[in-house]
DNA sequence: TTTGACAGTTCTATTTTAGAACTATAGCCT
DNA sequence: AGGCTATAGTTCTAAAATAGAACTGTCAAA
C-alpha cells in the first residue's frame, strides 16, 4: 500500500488514518488533549524516542493538527497547540477512550472519569444520528454511494 | 515503549489503541463494518499483504473483536464476524469517517454518504454528553482520576 | 566557566512490513 | 485419472520503520 498518498483516498476513513492511523499519533493527541505542548512533556510522559516524537510533530503540523508556535524567542522555543481541525479529533479520542473503558477495562474500574462542565454530570460520550438524535448502531445504517465516490473503496 | 503489554497499561485510549492502533486493522475492520467477511475478499479489496492480513485477524480474533466462524465443512474454511465487542467500535469507525468528511475532503464531494435507517434520512454522527444530551466539546470537559487510575497516565 | 534546561538531529541495531512464491484441501471438467 | 480453479493460509527475502542512545546548539543561572 502506497501510505504516501493514503490522504488521497476516495475514502474518509482511509484520509483519517492517513493521520492518526499509528499508535504514536493516537497517544501524542491525547497528551495535547491534557495541555500538554512542549517536546520535553511529550517525550517524558510518553517515553518515545526523541526521533519518533520529532517526525510525529511535524507531520501533526504538517497535516493542520498542530499548531507551532514560539514561547520564547531567546533561545527559539516552541510549543504544539492544537488548530480547530485538532481539536475536532475530540470525538475519535472520546470514542476510543468510551471502547476502552467499556471493553478493556480490569477490576480496578476506569483511569478517568469525565465531566461535563455545561452540565456538571458525569458522562459517557454517545454518538447519535445528527437529524433525530437517536443513538447510532451499525445495523440501522444504510451505506449510499456519494459524489467523491471512485471504484470499489468504500466507509 | 513495549507495545505487547500497551492493552494493560491504565488508560483507556491505550488499551484501544492496542486493538486498532494501526493502519491496517482500521482499514480491515472497515471492510467488516461494509459486510466484507471472507480472508480472499479482505486481501483483494484492501490489497494488504496475505501474511500481514493473517496476522491481523488472528490479532483481531484473540482480541474477542471478530469471531473465526467455519462456513464449509469439507474443505474446512472460515469466515470472520464481528462479535459484540467489535461493533462496538462503530462510534470510533464514524467519528474518524465524519472527521475525513470534514477536514480532509476534496471538490468532489464525499466518497459516501449515510442513511439512518430509523429515521430515513442523512445524517452526519455527533458525539453527544449521555446525561444532558448537549454536543460534546474537548474545552467543556473536566477530567478526574478514577479508581483505575496509576502514576502520570491518562486519557 | 560550568552546569542545566530545552528542542531538537544523527547514528546503528532491531523489528515490522512488503512482495512474491509456495502449500494444502477439495470440487469440477475432460 | 490428471489437470484446472477456488479458498485460506504459510514461508521466504528485501525494504522500511522504529528503538535506543549519543550528540548539537542556544541561552540562563550559579
Amino acid at each position: 500500500m502506497k501510505w504516501d498518498t493514503l490522504d488521497e483516498e476516495p475514502c474518509s476513513l482511509s484520509r483519517t488514518v492517513a493521520v492518526v492511523g499509528d499508535r504514536w499519533t493516537l497517544l501524542i493527541l491525547r497528551e495535547c488533549f491534557l495541555r500538554v505542548r512542549r517536546f520535553e512533556a511529550f517525550q517524558s510522559s510518553l517515553q518515545i524516542t526523541r526521533h519518533l516524537l520529532s517526525e510525529r510533530l511535524k507531520k501533526l503540523v504538517r497535516f493542520g493538527i498542530l499548531r507551532r508556535v514560539p514561547y520564547s524567542e531567546a533561545p527559539k522555543r516552541y510549543e504544539y497547540i492544537l488548530t480547530q481541525k485538532g481539536l475536532d479529533l475530540y470525538p475519535i479520542i472520546m470514542a476510543m477512550v468510551h471502547w476502552g473503558d467499556t471493553h478493556m477495562g480490569d477490576e480496578r474500574g476506569r483511569p478517568l472519569l469525565h465531566e461535563h462542565k455545561t452540565c456538571g454530570k458525569l458522562f459517557d460520550p454517545v454518538m447519535v444520528c445528527s437529524e433525530c438524535g437517536e443513538p447510532l448502531h451499525a445495523k440501522q445504517v444504510h451505506v449510499h454511494a456519494g459524489p467523491g465516490r471512485r471504484g470499489a473503496d468504500a466507509a
